[in-house]
RNA sequence: GGCGCUAUCGUCCAGUGGUUAGGACAGGGCCCUCUCAAGGCUCAGACACGGGUUCGAAUCCCGUUAGCGCUACCA
């Protein structure tokens, strides 16, 4: 059993390939077969190194492993030899008329809609192959299109695994193109003989090619004698109901742009396998191994799914659902695992040293781990983090209120000063400590703890107090405490 | 215009002839509480419309409407 995902290298990854990706993946590894990423660029004039590079990256962040790698620009041959192969049976015909806009098929087209001209241009299929090559050889120019036969009374007709039973009749068919005039393959020619010789076994791709697939299982069978299965996904939409693009919905629809505002891989796709499937049930947050487990192609849905994205915000522009998908698993992975994700994100903000890998590593890991409760994003790390990995930190202002209330700044030195004499230091004693010194001067505890969480994080919000004094360690917050 | 696909809360999903139409996100309220989250409880919110079939339709059939897709020598 094999699949593949072919994207064409012209922009970036979206989120509606990756989640195509992601229902190949997740079908190959339950049915343990193979995944084929098969890079379709063939539209020379559209392809870039940049796109092909970006989503490479797209799918490398996703953790999700594919077994081979082709590119289609270098199948050339094959494409030709099949064109060859499908004149040479009369399965194609050449088509001499010179080529027409996309836009003149509809204008030509009759308002009653019986006017059906657009389905081969008259004459070309019924000349003579010996005509045919002559006009060939002295060099005229043609397009290879295939020989649907329209002749014929039925159709064709195929099971789809998403959409089951689909019929069309050879009447609505047109003679679509093979080959172009400057010789270079179309996507439906080349598509289909890469994925005859790939022995690609299940074609799972967007709906959006529902109805290219009559075409495509007519050129399957002329060329092999049979057909892959195919599935089609139902679409992505945009918040305005239109297909997402890269063109309509710009970068905040490309993957890269996820990865880069602190997602994780493993909650993004949680995120993207719940478009379009359920795994019955209540449950929506789901492990990669729960994933896996449940996928089934029978729980595709047939209807489109918008994306609530919100391109107006610079900061909030994120589907809620996916922020709060990953906060859930921020707060749920073992933090060893979430580790791998935070020391990047640290590194990147300068934060990081050495030893957090070595004799501090349980320390951090009990930080991270205290911290994580409050954080959705891994950008939460490096934007609110700091006073946890840095003695260089800032007072937030909302902490400085803290701190000029009447009495704090006298109460926390104080505080300073019984901590510092506290023969064990933890999260009870210093507790005692606190709410005795507080007893003694007459002032609320808030006072002092929402002080100390101010003056030891530099921040008005966050993990219990007593929690930070432990995390933080008795000197530092010795030595924080009398800054203030 | 033609051909096709689809139609349950604002959004994502349950629901496959009999349910007070369920959950999640987002929104409102309450609780918890040293702050902020998280968590718990709770409120509001949907079967596009019209015909059938049936004792009984969100569920089956037909039509209308709407949305989307395809309709290129793009992929």
């Amino acid at each position: 059993m094999r699949v593949r995902f072919a994207p064409s290298p012209t922009g970036f990854l979206h989120i509606g390939g990756a989640r195509t990706f992601l229902f190949n993946w997740l079908y190959a590894r339950q049915h343990k077969g193979e995944v084929v990423l098969r890079i379709d660029d063939t539209d020379l004039e559209r392809s870039t190194d940049a796109s092909l590079r970006t989503i490479l990256e797209g799918l490398e962040w996703l953790e999700l492993a594919w077994d081979e790698q082709h590119y289609q620009s270098q199948r050339r041959e094959r494409h030709a030899l099949a064109a060859e192969a499908l004149l040479a049976k009369g399965a194609a015909y050449r088509d001499f008329t010179p080529a027409s806009g996309p836009d003149d098929d509809k204008a030509s087209d009759a308002p009653d809609g019986k006017r059906k001209a657009w389905l081969s241009n008259p004459g070309q299929r019924e000349l003579s192959r010996e005509e045919s090559d002559r006009r060939a050889a002295a060099g005229e120019p043609f397009v290879l299109r295939f020989r649907t036969p329209h002749e014929l009374d039925g159709g064709v007709a195929f099971k789809d695994l998403v959409y089951g039973k689909q019929f069309r009749k050879f009447a609505d068919l047109e003679d679509f193109a093979l080959v172009r005039s400057d010789g270079a393959p179309t996507y439906h020619l080349a598509s289909c003989v890469d994925d005859v010789e790939l022995r690609i076994s299940h074609i799972i791709r967007g709906q959006d090619h529902l109805t290219n697939t009559f075409k495509h299982i007519q050129l399957f069978e002329a060329l092999s004698g049979s057909h892959p299965q195919l599935g089609h996904l139902p679409l992505l939409l945009g918040p305005d109901g239109s297909k997402l693009s890269k063109r309509r919905h710009g970068p905040i629809v490309s993957v890269v742009n996820y990865r880069d505002a602190g997602f994780l891989p493993q909650a993004f796709i949680n995120f993207m396998a719940l478009l379009g499937w359920s795994p019955k049930g209540n449950q929506e947050v789901l492990s990669q191994q729960e994933l896996e487990a449940k996928f089934d192609v029978s729980g595709i849905l047939r209807t489109n799914a918008v994306v609530q994205f919100d391109e107006t915000s610079a900061d909030n522009w994120a589907p809620p659902k996916a922020v709060w998908l990953n906060g859930q698993h921020l707060r749920s992975m073992p933090v060893e695992q979430l580790m791998r994700y935070v020391k990047p994100e640290l590194e990147k903000a300068g934060w990081w040293k050495p030893e957090f890998d070595g004799a501090e590593r349980e320390k951090i890991l009990a930080t991270v781990d205290a911290i994580r409760s409050r954080y959705t994003l891994l950008s939460d790390f490096s934007l609110r983090a700091k006073a946890y990995f840095s003695d260089e930190f800032e007072i937030e202002d909302k902490a400085v209120e803290n701190l000029n209330k009447e009495g704090a700044r006298d109460g926390l030195r104080a505080l300073a000063d019984r901590l510092e004499a506290l023969p064990q230091f933890n999260h009870d004693t210093v507790e005692e400590a606190l709410r005795s010194l507080a007893d003694e001067r007459g002032v609320k505890p808030g006072l002092l703890i929402n002080g100390a969480r101010a003056a030891l994080s530099g921040q008005s919000v966050g993990p219990s107090a007593f929690e930070v004094f432990e995390l933080i360690g008795k000197d530092k917050t010795v030595a924080r405490l009398r800054a203030v």
